[in-house]
DNA sequence: AGTGCGGCCTGTCCGC
DNA sequence: TGCGGACAGGCCGCAC
């Protein structure tokens, strides 16, 4: 399941394929997304030139010289680089046939995801005009997090993982950053010391960019841009360890569901 | 305004 | 072996 670190390995990886590319066809087998991919599409894409690949959140931003490709890979979406013959598999939802005969393959089992054209700016587009900072840059600190947080009742961990409050924070990575922060994920958002969130602030920015270093973790429906497995899910300390021990102290494991969330947290480690 | 939940989807896994 | 049901989860949109 794409989270932020998946996403920007993926965007990096189609990025050098892209850039400076011209589209020269598209091609949509199944339109039905999370908001359908317009039926016009290929014939606006049509001879454009791919200038920028970048990422806001969770959503993948591919430039053109009329408008930009917002594309969110949802639960189980992936974009790969393909050879021209590359035959479509099921849930193949949409190629980009680029001029010099390397396709652009969006594939999503669940169709969570979205591909959303707009012109003007992309940021201003309804999808992106909210999304709060990003947890990697110099915006996101310990004063915005506890600021933002004063008079909320929620749990600080659907807290986090609201996108107004900070993008790209998603169900693992709130686990696994609350753990290293020592936090019950339970515990009210508005009644965390400033000085826990400075640590809770480390603790997500080491978990996305350690999760970055490594490819993005696999869990089951994530495949990258080349087609091979990431492997954090080896290093988790927290996510899907319901009754076994504690890394740190040997503690079992509980888990409860939070905000329709599987949640996972060591009694004696967050508090 | 803040909060919480339903719904969208399919593949996988579990129990019968 | 087949089948039904639970579960996974990002995020919009709605109801309170």
């Amino acid at each position: 399941m794409p989270e932020l670190p998946e996403v920007e390995t993926t965007r990096r990886g189609i990025l050098p394929h892209l850039v400076g590319q011209t589209v020269q066809a598209a091609i949509v087998r199944q339109p039905r997304l999370r908001w359908p991919i317009p039926a016009d599409l290929p014939e606006t894409l049509n001879r454009l030139a791919i200038r920028t690949v970048e990422r806001r959140g969770k959503y993948i931003l591919i430039g053109t010289s009329r408008g930009t490709l917002i594309v969110h890979l949802g639960m189980s979406g992936s974009l790969r680089i393909l050879a021209p013959d590359s035959p479509p598999r099921k849930h193949d939802h949409l190629d980009l046939i680029l001029a010099n005969g390397t396709c652009l393959r969006f594939h999503d089992p669940r169709r969570f995801g979205c591909v959303v054209w707009t012109e003007g700016d992309p940021l201003s587009h309804p999808l992106l005009a909210e999304l709060g900072p990003e947890p990697l840059s110099e915006h996101f600190d310990a004063l915005y997090l506890h600021g933002k947080a004063q008079g909320r009742s929620m749990a600080v961990k659907s807290f986090i993982m609201d996108s107004r409050i900070v993008v790209g924070v998603g169900n693992i990575y709130a686990n696994e950053a609350l753990f290293r922060a020592g936090i019950d994920p339970r515990r009210q958002a508005g009644r965390i010391a400033l000085l826990r969130y400075e640590k809770l602030i480390v603790s997500i920015r080491d978990v996305l960019s350690e999760a970055i270093e490594q490819g993005g973790t696999t869990l089951r429906d994530f495949v990258n841009e080349n087609g091979s497995p990431g492997y954090f899910q080896q290093t988790l300390q927290i996510y899907g360890r319901t009754g076994a021990p504690c890394r740190r102290c040997g503690e079992m494991i509980r888990t409860q569901r939070l905000g329709q969330r599987s949640t996972y947290w060591c009694p004696n480690c967050q508090h």
